[in-house]
DNA sequence: TGACAGCTACTATGGTTCTAGTAGATACTA
DNA sequence: TAGTATCTACTAGAACCATAGTAGCTGTCA
């Protein structure tokens, strides 16, 4: 019973997307899947009824319809994966991770405002055990 | 001919791996792997016969070992790879990336530091657009 | 009430990934 | 030179993933 195996691409879009969205119909979830790539609605189907059985997401009947609401959340589930990331990818540091973020994404100027904002929030909880702060 | 098919887990330890050290025999590749997962000698070798294939290594005899370089490199891989982490999982936000990333990674003052020093390096080039800087 | 549309459940398939075993070549060593 | 260790090449198989077809159920509407 491994209930941490972490989430496929596909799944972890539609993961993404039920927590931004809140719970989806299949149908709405084929429709609104991030990556614009074709698939057909029993395809989405098909993963929903993977992700259910894994124990990512539950339904409820509503109408003829099913609704998916996530279950996992987005701590359990990008947590292990952002670590990971981070640990086999960037040599165990963020902040190449983070550089290389910005190097390789868009950001707007925006963005940019709102990642300083992030990481002012952030500060205070790290600069704690180091003290000398700033 | 795919040649842009992004490395799968594994792969991309290796190639992490390989961008970091240098070029590794697959002996070596095998000792140094991040997941400290125990997988035999033979394994290893496979998938870095399996990336040559693919084009994203190649190899040197060394005496009677093979050696292998990273021809893929970090920008060839990582930018299609974290582009899409951020469209399809945080909705296209690198912040929201960021802000998980520090919540869910452990970052030590200095890696703090790290992160304002790479963005107040990547300001001038965003800031352009919106002149505000600072 | 009969046709149709939309939905679910079930099943199947091809590709990829990870894993490792076996066989054979090669170099070192006693 | 005979034995041992180490390496490569080749092969194989289990698990997983993405994809989608088919069949059957259930409402709706003319």
């Amino acid at each position: 019973m491994k209930q941490l195996n972490r989430p496929s691409e596909l799944e972890l879009q539609v993961l993404a997307l039920l927590w931004e969205e809140g719970p989806l119909t299949a149908r709405e979830v084929s429709t609104l899947l991030p990556d614009g790539k074709a698939r057909a609605y029993t395809t989405v189907l098909t993963v929903l009824q993977v992700m259910e059985k894994k124990g990512l997401v539950s339904h409820k009947q509503e109408g003829r319809a099913n609704r998916y609401a996530p279950v996992a959340t987005k701590r359990t589930v990008l947590g292990p994966m952002l670590r990971q990331l981070v640990a086999n990818v960037f040599g165990g540091s963020p902040s190449a991770a983070v550089q290389h973020l910005l190097e390789e994404t868009h950001v707007s100027g925006e963005e940019l405002k709102e990642i300083r904002k992030v990481i002012a929030e952030h500060e205070p909880a790290a600069s704690k055990r180091g003290g000398k702060s700033k």
